[in-house]
DNA sequence: TAAAAATACTCCATAGGTATTTTAT
DNA sequence: ATAAAATACCTATGGAGTATTTTTA
């Protein structure tokens, strides 16, 4: 069984669930079925990844879920930029924002890559400065305006 | 169809093979599962990633190598770090170096990790310096030793 | 004893194989 | 004319479902 990209949204979404079940829910897969894959990703690799009851993750379970998250992010961005590409950009920008940074910020962001790099697509997504925190150390974004008590450019 | 590395592992082999038909044999399936999987492929990007005869990447092919490559590179290496931290590790470096430092460099190298970093692991791997260039870019090795006409700390 | 994961089995979707046709040089 | 990819059809591996048992908190 080669390790891929299924398996690894399996054991991210059960570390996040925290339970088998829970986690069989959100994949809209019923839990048997998740926990042979798991098992048998286990086998494979020869290493635990969970402890059962209460369901937790193992030190290498945690190493395995970090790499995991970053190679999901990778092939969501492969997707996005061999579509861009073929749209005739040369690149794409994963932006993440919050709220505040939605009427000042972000709109002259726009306005500047428009003009000076026409080229560039950019993805804008926005939510708030802790998945802002994760998303960019996972490489779901190329650049973040996370929270700020005030700007320093006005 | 979601694409998973199987598929990137494909796109990979045909490119580097320039043609579907020596892609196939080096991946031990046969040429028209191949072609129809690569079809199904560009189908659900809506996005063509090769000319057919002569085979040859599109732009938008391109795109999509260069990423696979790096995700392919990042499970291998998920799968080594998850192991490596069942192990007791709590990191691996991947050094690839090029025959001559078998003697002198690498031993040192070994030799220090040891004392100094019990916890890490050092998996290595002799190759040519074109491979190591290579695999340094696409993430494939952490630390490399390509060839250099004379060492500076003798 | 009750909730959650593991087994046992069944089914079917799809990856892969073989035979053949199409296409571009 | 010929070599390589596409198409058509078939097979079978393994991913997923249902029913049930095991586990431990």
């Amino acid at each position: 069984m080669p390790v891929d990209i299924r398996l690894m949204r399996y054991v991210v979404a059960i570390a996040e669930e925290g339970s088998f079940g829970r986690a069989a829910a959100r994949l809209h897969i019923a839990q048997p079925p998740l926990s042979r894959q798991v098992g048998e990703l286990e086998r494979e690799l020869g290493v635990r990844l969970f402890e059962r009851r209460p369901t937790r993750l193992t030190a290498a379970g945690e190493a395995f879920v970090e790499s995991a998250r970053k190679v999901i992010a990778d092939v969501d961005r492969a997707v996005a930029r061999t579509k861009a590409v073929a749209g005739g950009a040369v690149g794409v920008v994963r932006v993440g924002y919050v709220v505040s940074a939605a009427y000042e910020v972000l709109p002259r962001l726009q306005a500047a890559a428009r003009k000076q790099a026409p080229g560039i697509r950019l993805d804008v997504t926005e939510t708030d400065s802790a998945a802002l925190a994760q998303g960019l150390r996972d490489g779901r974004y190329d650049l973040v305006f996370p929270a700020v008590s005030r700007t320093s450019t006005d």
